[in-house]
DNA sequence: GTACTAACTGACTAGTCAGTCAGTTTGGAA
DNA sequence: TTCCAAACTGACTGACTAGTCAGTTAGTAC
């Protein structure tokens, strides 16, 4: 048995709890016994309920990160148009696969707690940094190769698909339409969006 | 004095009170003393707290529609296009004029009743209908004046839309960036999303 | 005035929750 | 084995909350 399990337990427990029920609806008591294991305990590695989700958005930050760096390490684009139509597809196959990152990004809790807490507010930015990052860096890369429209600013553009992309997202998770079948034709309107056209 | 200001005054406050601190973090004590009223009044007029919020959601819902169908008697366009852009303006407008309305439509607790409270979920889901079927109408009168593109599905493009709008709300009440910069930039992208290109 | 009802209220209850603390268990070093 | 610190625990507390209820007030009809 790995030493520090029953924190990583702890951790990943909350982050599902978090995640999908919110902060306030997450009690420390649902918390250990889904770990299984005695509530007290939870003080013991987490000095309080906020320092216990500031360090669930820290691995979810870090999650994120080492995702994302992965995928542009083993992927090779034959332009900065299908770069970037390759991060949105990738940015909408993490949300289905680590549904919890993202449901957490979407919980007002983290941005209220944000504008108090330094810590939770410096995680944020760096997982949009890192998400709109690659969406800039794909539309300069185009505008340079000739296949991203020239007129854009990559900057606001990468902001607005990033806001599309986590609209979609959203709009699925509310059960209200089955935007799964959307995500095609998401990248299709991307595509009509910032394609160079002659 | 009118009759029923107390009941109103219970409706507004827990409006603005939901929609900013969400439906757990707002206590009913809370409501009363923003109301000025004893606690006990809020449940001779509502039955139970999720009796109220159903209330305001209901009253949210016909805030919308009514601000959405004034708009169109009063506007005429000269394509679809233009009123589809034109819807999109005004949906960022009213995110900004009636801002407690759009933030409830966020707060999780909207869509978690929605599963298990048909009340609640027919209310969103005729606020839904309401600002898609706009979209959806304009992108179909633009393909039969030839300013929208033929290809697109109007249904699929009327959704992508409204996923982007609401994104860019979102992304600016995250108080990570100013999204507000983006509306023009959002506006542009739009045209060129789904304008007829020769 | 009287009678009646709708609107309203203060005091209360039963339950939940984050966080504390004094004490026990565990694992490894000497 | 002995010792020690880190990990862990059960029992507790004070603060808060949705909802109840018996009773009071305000408005209206006669």
């Amino acid at each position: 048995m790995p030493k520090r399990s029953k924190k990583s337990t702890i951790l990943s427990m909350a982050t599902l709890l978090f995640a999908t029920k919110g902060f306030t609806n997450t009690s420390m008591t649902e918390v250990a016994s889904m770990a299984d294991i005695a509530g007290a305990t939870i003080f013991y590695h987490f000095k309080t309920k906020e320092d216990l989700f500031v360090s669930v958005l820290e691995s979810v930050k870090t999650g994120i990160v080492k995702e994302f760096s992965l995928y542009f390490q083993e992927e090779q684009f034959t332009s900065g148009l299908e770069m970037l139509l390759g991060a949105v597809a990738y940015h909408l196959h993490l949300a289905t696969a680590n549904r919890e990152w993202f449901l957490l990004l979407r919980r007002h809790y983290t941005y209220e707690l944000a504008v108090v807490n330094p810590i939770c507010r410096k995680y944020l930015e760096d997982i949009y940094t890192c998400l709109v990052d690659i969406f800039e860096k794909a539309l300069d890369l185009g505008q340079q190769d000739g296949s991203i429209n020239q007129d854009l600013s990559t900057r606001k553009t990468a902001l607005i698909i990033l806001a599309m992309v986590d609209g979609i997202i959203q709009l699925e998770s509310n059960n209200l339409y089955n935007a799964g079948a959307l995500y095609g034709e998401l990248i299709v309107s991307c595509r009509r969006m910032v394609e160079n056209k002659q």
